[in-house]
DNA sequence: TTAATATTGTGAAATTGTTCACAAGTTTGA
DNA sequence: TCAAACTTGTGAACAATTTCACAATATTAA
C-alpha cells in the first residue's frame, strides 16, 4: 500500500495481490455489473466516466465501485475518473472474458434448448460445443447444429474436447450422478440448472440457479411487505 | 408474522418482530435451502432433525440454521430438535409458499418458452395465467394451454386478472420499457431474465437471474484458480 | 500561475453477518 | 428418581463488508 503513491508512474501491482488475492463473491458479481455498465457507456462514446456515474448503473455507491476496483489495481485517474475502454478491457480479463471457453450442456430439455439458443453465451465466448442427453430419439441428432451424444459417454468426450465448463440443465434426481461423472473427467466449473444440492470436491467451482428460489425470495417479499425489509 | 402474534401468549414474540423486522437476503435464501432439505426429511420420514442434520444440507454450521430460524421464533425443543412437518409448515408459510400466486410472464421466445414449462413453479403455488409477447403470430394462439396477449394490453390485463408478479422473458432492449408498464399495472414484483439493469421505485422488488453472470463468474475461478479465492 | 472544482485511492469507522460458547430445557436409560 | 447425553436459543466475540472522510492529484478557467 505504501507504496501506491511513490510508484505513481510504473506498473504496480494489485490489491489482490498484496492482500493474498481474497475477493469476495460480492465483488465479483459487481465486476460484472461494472462490465456491463462500461459496455454501455462505451456504445455511448464516453472516454472516461467516474465511480459515481459507474455506481448508478447499479445500486451502489461510488465508494464500492472505487474499492472494489482497487482490489486489482489502480486503474482511474484523480480529477478525472476512469478511461471507459481500458477499464472494460482490464474488467475482461479480470473475469476471464478476454478469451474463448469450451462448454458442454447436459440435458437438451426446455431449459438446455433455451440455453442453446442463448445470444448472450457465445458473445462473452462461452462456447456450447457438446451436448448430452439420455434419450435415445435425440442422441446422435443435430440440435440447433450441435451434435447430442449419449450421456454415457459423457465423461470420455469431455476430455476429448477438452470442455473447461459445463452446464447441468438434467432433472434433480439425476444430477448428482452427472456431476460426479463431469468432476471425474477433471472438469472445475459447473453451473447448475437443476433444482437440488449437489456436492463437489473442494477444487471444483460449482454455481446453481434456481428459479424457483428467486421466485420464493419474491413472494417472501410480497407476504412481507410493509415491515422494513433491508433488500 | 400474523399467526407469530396469536401465539404471543405462549410463546415468545419473534426476534424479527422485536429487532424491527431486518431479516438479511441470505436468510431468506437459506430459508428456501431449508424448506428443501425439510421435505427431503419429511419424505424420508423423520418426524424432528436437530439444526446439525438441517446444516448438512447446505454448506452451513448448526449455528446458523438456529440463528436464521430464531429470527422467526422458537420452533424447536430442546434436547430433541424441530418438528420437521411443522417447521416446514412455519418455513411455507414466511416464504409465501403456502397459497398460489397469479404469474404473468412476458415473452414467449425461447427462456420464456421453458420457464412455461417449468415444474417446479406450479408446484410451489406460481401459476402462469396469462402470456405476452409482441409477435403478431404468437398473440391470439394458445401456447401450452396458456392465452398469449399483445403486449400492448399489458398494464390492464395485469389488473383485470390481479397478476401479483411478473416475470421477463424479453430482450434487454425490451426489458425497461415492460417494466414501466408492469409497475404502472401496480404489480410489486418482478422476476427478470433480460441480462440488463433494471429501474423499479422502492416498493417493487426485482429479482434478476443473469445466467451470463454466473458463467463469468465461473470464468473468473477458472481464470483466478491458484489464487486462494474464499469463495 | 493560482484558485476552484472534480475525483481517485485508501486507512479508519461503522455496520452487518457469522460463529462461539454455554445456560436452560428435554429425553433416555438405569 | 437421578445422571448422562442431547440440542435449542441467544448474548457476546469475531469476521467480513460497506461506508466515511480526506489527502493526493488532475483539470479547467482566468
Amino acid at each position: 500500500m505504501r507504496s501506491m503513491v511513490r510508484q505513481a508512474h510504473h506498473k504496480k501491482e494489485s490489491h489482490a495481490r498484496l492482500t493474498g488475492g481474497r475477493v469476495s463473491e460480492s465483488t465479483v458479481r459487481r465486476l460484472s455489473l461494472y462490465y456491463r455498465g462500461l459496455s454501455t457507456f462505451e456504445r455511448e462514446g464516453y472516454k472516461t466516466i467516474s465511480s459515481k456515474d459507474l455506481a448508478k448503473e447499479g445500486r451502489l455507491t461510488p465508494a464500492q465501485v472505487r474499492k472494489d476496483l482497487s482490489f486489482f489495481g489502480s486503474f482511474g485517474t484523480r480529477g478525472l475518473g476512469y478511461p471507459v475502454k481500458e477499464l472494460k478491457e482490464k474488467i475482461a480479463r479480470i473475469l476471464g472474458l478476454n478469451r474463448t471457453w469450451n462448454v458442454a450442456l447436459v440435458g437438451v430439455g426446455n431449459v438446455g434448448s433455451a440455453l442453446v439458443s442463448y445470444k448472450e453465451f457465445p458473445k462473452q465466448g462461452f462456447n456450447i460445443k457438446l451436448l448430452f442427453d439420455n434419450d435415445q430419439r435425440k442422441i446422435n441428432k443435430n440440435h440447433k447444429g450441435i451434435q447430442v451424444f449419449d450421456v454415457k459417454d459423457l465423461a470420455s468426450k469431455l476430455k476429448e474436447h477438452k470442455i473447461d465448463l459445463v452446464i447441468l440443465a438434467v432433472p434433480a434426481s439425476a444430477a448428482q450422478a452427472v456431476t460426479d461423472d463431469v468432476v471425474s473427467a477433471g472438469v472445475k466449473s459447473i453451473l447448475n440448472f437443476a433444482p437440488t444440492h449437489i456436492k463437489v470436491p473442494d477444487d471444483v467451482t460449482l454455481r446453481s440457479v434456481n428459479m424457483a428460489m428467486e421466485l420464493e425470495h419474491l413472494s417472501f417479499s410480497l407476504v412481507n411487505k410493509g415491515y422494513p425489509l433491508k433488500f
